[in-house]
DNA sequence: GAGATCAATGCAATCGATTTCAAAATCTTC
DNA sequence: GAAGATTTTGAAATCGATTGCATTGATCTC
């Protein structure tokens, strides 16, 4: 009823139960160590009171927070959404909360301090691999150990842990199921490219169509950022060529989306005038029109697995000292936006 | 380069510029009270020795964290992830942290403990309307002030702040836009009703629909829950009937979606079939296809206004005892997914 | 039965920042 | 130049939980 009535701390349990604030704490902690009378008071008296543990006074104590810091460029974005959702279970399941921040600008500093460094968080799952992580290895050189794990689309600096899937491979083997399929003539919507690094799929792709002999049209790359909108920005490219591809494959679902309803409106159509292919399989993706082929991403376990890294290695359950390197498989689902190229 | 070295503690500043501790505090926290001399002095200590502030010992000091904590029903999903950007970044521009927790079973008392009362986060956003706000209030009048906003699509208890918008006269006017078009025969897939309250938005379809004298079919209201996987089993629910309306509205944008791509399996195409309307508009209904009539739910503007009242709350920048109440509209927004009924 | 061993518990220091109170330094004013 | 007003600074208490060390009491052993 006295809702101006201080929560109650360990003091006020200890007095309750008869015994020092020591004790409560050790039943709380290592019950084995208290003997079974004072345990059973102590328990009761932490009901009575409602005691709960004031995670503060508790980080303080113990340097340690309980809590990993997830770094992602979008989480409104379908598939972060996803991953952000299996971070969050796991690491609940492990006792731990997670804090997010979106991409607060280029310097990563700024809220590594205002998190990471002050004790807010144990740990950082980085799924934005546009933070320079040579800038966090600075930061953490200055004096603090930074447990991270990174979990992104494009290569990671090897000397950090990392759960990734093999870009390069996946990008092959979507190049190769329109090979497959008959065709010759393959464009590209691509990611993002780092400021040194050209972006992961993009390479795969211009690998695979060297490895199959078939010709690189610069014009047939357009130039994406992962978002819908630049899916259709490439659609109103594509249309106004004078030659198009036969196939577009795009970096990610989201651009395959808008490319597909922007053709639409140009009135070309998919997959009758034109095979497009995403990456990702986000859960649309077998509701849409034409119902997508694409490179399924493990979103989930990839979530799941960063998430256990990180907290193994923050519990020490990580022995080597070797970066952990986990890489996971994507896999071809093949639906109704590809088919073999109309004869011409 | 030592790594082992200990983070800088407002001591190490306090020797670094010979000065007290608490003078240190002071020129971080209010400046003014600090003699120019000294500011300078201490604020290249600071940067000297790399001095970032130990959140654990603020928040055990000040009994705030600077941290707010929110509660939704599926993270992964597009309509809530796209309100918890907002949350981020609008609570990240107020200097709060956010922690996120999905559904952790039927007890609020569990992760209120873990979280709230123990001094990790200082109010709660709250976005699941399947949580019993009641033991929300029983927790709360145990002792402890828990600031709170929701934002859900039910109505919610009037005692608590809520950002909401009118649902009831949202789905009116989604059956005013069928009815426009001529359709007299619709249908609902309904999202899920809690214990004793009905789904808000089949409240308002049935109202309509009485208002307008049409007759409401039970066969024609297909309970569902919000996923695209109800959208699919309404679809053979509707596939299936001797009789089907001309058109239906979709408590929300994915079962909307999931109702279109399954009928288009049965053959029933939309909208030459059937007219079908969502609700939310969610990133893709515009490049859907047919591309999504629906009614528009301001996203970014229920999570940042939500996001600020509860900072307000915490700031104490909110004079009146009575409950803050915020209701926004929805608008109407039609594309191609409905059209004038075929004539029979 | 006396000394040794061990389990159970308490005392008090500690984590790092904030803030009250008082002392010291500086500035006014006549 | 002295008394008073004002600004600047520091000492020390405080927030609440954990844990090394010391103490008590019980059990064991010969």
């Amino acid at each position: 009823m006295d809702s101006s009535r201080k929560q109650p701390t360990i003091q006020d349990v200890a007095r309750h139960a008869n015994v020092s604030a020591a004790t409560v704490s050790r039943v709380l902690s290592t019950p084995d160590r208290v003997s079974e009378a004072t345990r059973a008071r102590v328990t009761s008296a932490v009901t009575e009171t409602g005691y709960t543990i004031n995670q503060a006074a508790r980080s303080l104590r113990l340097q340690r927070a309980r809590t990993i810091l997830t770094a992602m460029p979008g989480i409104g974005n379908p598939y972060y959404s996803t991953v952000l959702e299996a971070v969050v279970t796991t690491a609940a399941t492990r006792g731990y909360g997670v804090l997010v921040t979106g991409r607060l600008g280029d310097d990563p500093a700024r809220w590594l301090s205002d998190y990471f460094l002050s004790n807010r968080a144990d740990g950082l799952l980085l799924f934005d691999g546009f933070l320079d992580t040579r800038k966090l290895h600075a930061i953490s050189a200055d004096g603090s150990a930074m447990p991270l794990v990174a979990a992104y689309d494009e290569l990671p600096d090897p000397q950090i842990n990392s759960v990734i899937t093999d870009n390069l491979q996946a990008a092959e083997r979507a190049v190769q199921h329109l090979f497959d399929l008959g065709h010759r003539k393959i464009g590209h919507i691509s990611g993002p490219s780092r400021n040194t690094f050209p972006n992961e799929r993009l390479v795969g792709f211009r690998k695979a169509m060297f490895e199959r002999r078939l010709p690189v049209r610069e014009d047939w790359i357009f130039p994406g950022n992962y978002a819908m909108q630049s899916g259709e920005a490439a659609a109103a490219h594509f249309a106004a060529l004078p030659e198009r591809p036969t196939a577009i494959f795009a970096a990610n679902d989201e651009m395959a989306i808008g490319l597909i309803s922007s053709f639409r409106r140009h009135g070309i159509e998919c997959p009758r005038d034109i095979s497009v292919m995403g990456f990702d399989d986000i859960t649309i993706a077998h509701n849409y029109f034409p119902a997508l082929t694409t490179m399924r991403q493990p979103r989930e376990e990839i979530g799941r697995i960063a998430t256990e890294t990180l907290v193994n290695i923050l519990e020490g359950n990580h022995e080597s000292r070797e970066p952990v390197r986990v890489v996971l498989q994507s896999e071809l689902i093949v639906r109704e936006s590809t088919t073999s190229p109309a004869r011409a």
